[in-house]
RNA sequence: AGGCGGUUAGCUCAGUCGGCAAGAGCGCUUCCCUUACAAGGAAGAGGUCGUGGGUUCGAUUCCCUCACCGCCUACCA
């Protein structure tokens, strides 16, 4: 063999993503079959590939390689997310380097960098998508701010503004005071904070004080009442009275509202409606003026007064410290609560006022909700459709608009009239239809993100045109995704699906695990404790990353990664690498040109025992695996897989048929293609998960066998087939490795190495009656056996027997026996099994269990019962033996 | 506060309909560089399946309680 004894994944990798690219076998053309489609979860353009996209998008390539060979028409369409907020916020901060704002160089000039930046990094997640060896259809890459896509958005904004389901208004909402821009409910992300719960003391009017309790002292610049619960006697006498609002002076009224709670603090509440989105709603039924106290920027103003200027959390200590020093502080206690942050940035999230757009959702979300009630859309594991309905049932309008200027324009125009409506518009509109006025400005804002995304699965296909794409390939099959983006885009996506195709977008969604560190958190850069995919692919290879992922991720279950998950791929490929060299020199060694394989008949018949159980164990895999991708139980597939090629192929098979010599007639005509059979069928079934060793070795088959598809994910999916179904040789084969381990077991506990060659003679053992049988356990056992003809003596320093079954056989072994050793471990087992067969036997004379246990389960432990106990009669005759006791 | 998930070998995880003598990988012990593979081979050790109840002939599996860990929802300032 010229060839390392390693596989190196490096070259093979890169050399047959090229192949694949290049060929475009992940690009249909033709609109003819079953389609099979998954829309790829669209990665930030400012991301890099991090393990749980490694993880997101192993899972999609399986089901579409796989999906390809079971002969469905798979298209898998990939893409990217401008990520408005996110992308702007990398840019602004690259310019930051320069001295540079946006504000410096102005919408268009920046905007123009964006697009540069975009160029220049907004594929690097893609490049990395192929590295991982992702099936993608490239030719059908996507973008969200894609001139179609751009048109689906300001298509969909403006039919949903003309059916009225899009209005302007003025509340309050998230705002981001470092971003500068309002955010929808979704993304704001709240955690538990070690704060202080402030207790102030208010002057009323006429005299005295009322205590409320706040987190946030800075806010009592703008609050414009104090409410009490109308049902608490403490504050009855103050209702209606007035309250001196310090440094401010303003007079502000006690009221009574439902929402307090009497129990929390002092049962007594500061409102200030502009900063709360609670006391906004007070306001609102009590028709309280609001006070603003701070700027876009998070900075008090001039409602502040004295404070105005100062950061909001600054003014929290200057005006705690002003309030001790005019003794207006009861207390102060710590206080854990949650607090809201930016999605993007992580800032502190300020309830703010003011003027943005929204979506009705009640009213989108209806079929959203039918389709799931009716089975027609289902999740995976199907706990999730319970999260799903709880949010779509209790939804909120969408805040839609964003102060930013990286991202889709909304496609609103205002006329120099105020009087005149807004004009929402896909073209420019040259005039006011109200008005006739050319005077038009359009909206500065631009539209959340996701309200482009949530058009994905059918903007892709270039809706709002009619695409034969669309056509044949809307709607997709099954999404796969991750719990985190449930509401902000599955949810999203199925209301948009119903609203603009009619149609749900997909009938699957399986949503798998996040990926944890060994502490349980959230992999993620900023923690430092991220584990890189792209160093695993270069150490180790992207089939090697992608075989740890998949093997150790549960149906739908988060996954702590431990550093080093990838060595068990590691050392499977190289056991795959190393069992083809194998064969490639049996090959070599017989003279064999060409085998053929695809037509079974030629090699299926006068089979032997061993070839006939490898079939048999094959046979059930293929159905078993299949079984397993349908249920999207990946890991279960791909450790059952690892089991058969490495301990049963390899371990027992590939071992049996290095008995045969050179050139046997039976190795030619049935071992060798059998050999060589489970060896393209273990490659077939291992595609998906290992797509790279996989395709290499299926192409190097083609110089020996009839195999002649281009590519291995052109190939068909093994199908479970009644020709193989031996299963009397499953069983057989069960007691000559039994046999094979007991004599193994001999040798270790004596220390003899295993290749030294024992002499042995049986009597009275079946399985060693046919050659084929005793060729193999002589061969696999390293011995030779001859057949004895009367009954068993004692063992002596020269010599051990053990009983099998009603026979025995016994080993002659050059120089001392250490006896006590055996003894030791003869008593060990007799006392262990000794337990479960008294367990066993209480259990069969129980007569509850007789009467009421099933049929199958009775004969099953009596079964166990039987091999327990000639288990110990076993181990007391060879103590016998042993002993001569 | 509610909802969901988890708790199985030293570590990371499997375990479908209740019927196992409870599995894997890594790590560990002993022996072996046997011409596919030391990223390997052979033979092993290691678990009262988080706690306490219940249902059942039978519970790691189903039900309830509690404990701890994690996640997601919620306007208690």
């Amino acid at each position: 063999m010229v060839e390392s004894n390693r596989y190196n994944p490096a070259e093979i990798e890169t050399y047959w993503y090229k192949q694949w690219e290049q060929s475009g076998c992940f690009h249909p053309e033709e609109y003819s079959g079953i389609p099979y489609v998954i829309v790829i979860p669209p990665p930030n353009i400012t991301g890099y590939l991090h393990i749980g996209h490694a993880l997101n998008n192993t899972i999609q390539d399986i089901l579409i390689r796989w999906k390809k060979m079971s002969g469905f028409n798979t298209l898998w369409v990939p893409g990217t997310d401008h990520a408005g907020i996110a992308t702007q916020n990398v840019v602004e901060r690259e310019l930051m380097k320069q001295g540079l704002t946006r504000e410096k160089l102005g919408r268009e000039k920046f905007l123009e960098q964006v697009w540069l930046w975009r160029e220049k990094y907004g594929n690097r997640i893609i490049e990395q998508l192929k590295r991982l060896g992702a099936a993608c259809d490239w030719q059908r890459l996507c973008f969200t701010m894609d001139e179609n896509f751009s048109l689906a958005v300001s298509t969909v904004f403006v039919r949903l503004f003309e059916k009225g389901l899009i209005y302007r208004g003025t509340r309050i909402i998230n705002w981001c005071p470092r971003c500068t821009t309002a955010l929808s409910d979704e993304e704001v992300e709240y955690k538990e904070e070690n704060g202080e719960l402030f207790y102030l003391r208010y002057p009323l009017e006429d005299g005295g004080f009322i205590i409320v309790a706040t987190t946030r002292p800075e806010t009592m610049l703008g609050d414009t009442a104090v409410a009490v619960n109308p049902s608490d006697k403490r504050y009855k006498h103050v209702i209606g009275k007035k309250i001196r609002l310090p440094f401010v002076n303003r007079l502000i009224p006690v009221i009574e509202d439902q929402q307090v709670e009497i129990e929390f603090g002092t049962g007594a509440v500061k409102v200030t409606p502009s900063h709360d989105p609670a006391d906004y709603n007070i306001g609102k039924r009590h028709n309280l003026p609001s006070v603003t106290v701070m700027d876009e920027k998070g900075r008090m103003n001039e409602n502040a007064g004295e404070f105005a200027g100062l950061d909001r959390f600054e003014c929290r200590k200057k005006i705690v410290e002003a309030l001790k020093n005019h003794n207006l502080i009861e207390k102060i206690e710590p206080y854990t609560h949650r607090v809201g942050h930016c999605y993007r940035c992580h800032t502190v999230i300020e309830p703010y006022i003011s003027k943005q757009w929204f979506v009705k959702m009640k009213e989108l979300a209806q079929p959203a909700i039918d389709v799931v009630m009716k089975g027609e859309l289902k999740f995976y594991p199907e706990r999730w459709t319970k999260n799903y309905l709880n949010w779509l049932n209790n939804i909120e309008d969408w805040c839609i608009s964003r102060q930013i200027w990286w991202g889709h324009r909304i496609p609103v125009w205002y006329c120099e009239n105020e009087n005149c409506p807004p004009i929402a518009s896909i073209q420019i509109p040259l005039s006011c239809p109200q008005c006739g006025s050319k005077n038009l400005t359009q909206d500065e804002d631009v539209l959340d993100t996701w309200f482009s995304s949530w058009l994905w699965p059918f903007a892709v296909f270039k809706w709002p045109k009619k695409t034969k794409d669309l056509e044949y390939f809307y709607p997709t099959s099954t999404l796969v995704t991750a719990q985190e983006i449930l509401f902000f885009w599955v949810a999203r996506m199925v209301m948009a699906g119903f609203e603009f195709m009619g149609e749900k977008p997909f009938s699957a969604v399986y949503i798998h695990g996040t990926v944890r560190d060994e502490t349980g958190r959230k992999m993620s850069k900023s923690l430092g404790n991220a584990i890189d995919p792209l160093e695993i692919i270069d150490k180790a290879g992207a089939d090697a990353l992608r075989f740890g992922l998949i093997s150790l991720t549960a149906f739908g279950q988060d996954v702590f990664l431990p550093d080093k998950f990838y060595v068990k791929g590691r050392n499977f490929l190289n056991k795959i690498w190393n069992s083809f060299r194998y064969l490639e020199m049996v090959l070599e060694k017989n003279n064999c040109r060409k085998v053929e394989i695809k037509n079974v008949e030629t090699f299926s018949r006068n089979l032997q025992l061993a070839e006939k159980w490898i079939l048999a164990v094959l046979n059930q895999k293929v159905k078993h695996i299949t079984e397993c991708l349908e249920s999207f139980r990946f890991n279960e597939a791909a450790e059952s897989l690892y089991e058969f090629f490495w301990h049963q192929y390899c371990d027992w098979y590939i071992e049996m048929t290095k008995r045969f010599p050179e050139n046997d007639p039976y190795l030619v005509s049935n071992v060798i293609p059998v050999l060589v059979y489970v060896m393209a069928k273990s490659l077939q079934l291992l595609h998906p998960f290992i797509p790279f060793i996989t395709e290499e070795l299926w192409n190097r088959m083609k110089k020996f066998t009839d195999i002649s598809e281009r590519f291995i994910v052109e190939s068909v999916w093994p199908d479970y087939s009644n020709i193989f179904n031996f299963d009397d040789a499953i069983e057989k084969m069960e007691q000559i490795k039994k046999i094979v381990v007991e004599i193994r077991d001999v040798k270790t506990t004596f220390k003899i190495p295993v290749t030294r060659k024992l002499e042995a003679s049986y009597y009275g053992i079946p399985e060693l009656i046919s050659d084929e049988q005793r060729q193999m356990i002589e061969f696999l056992s390293n011995t030779t056996f001859s057949p004895e003809e009367k009954s068993a003596s004692i063992s002596d320093k020269n010599r051990l027997v053990r009983t099998w079954k009603d026979g025995y056989f016994s080993l002659r072994v050059e120089g001392i026996l250490d006896i006590s050793v055996e003894r030791e471990k003869l008593l060990n087992e007799k006392n262990k099994i000794l337990k479960i067969f008294e367990q066993t036997e209480k259990k069969l004379s129980s007569m509850d269990f007789v009467k009421r246990a099933p049929e199958q389960v009775i004969e099953k432990t009596k079964k166990l019962r039987d091999e327990l106990e000639y288990e110990l009669k076993k181990i007391e005759k060879n103590l016998q033996l042993l002993t001569g006791e």
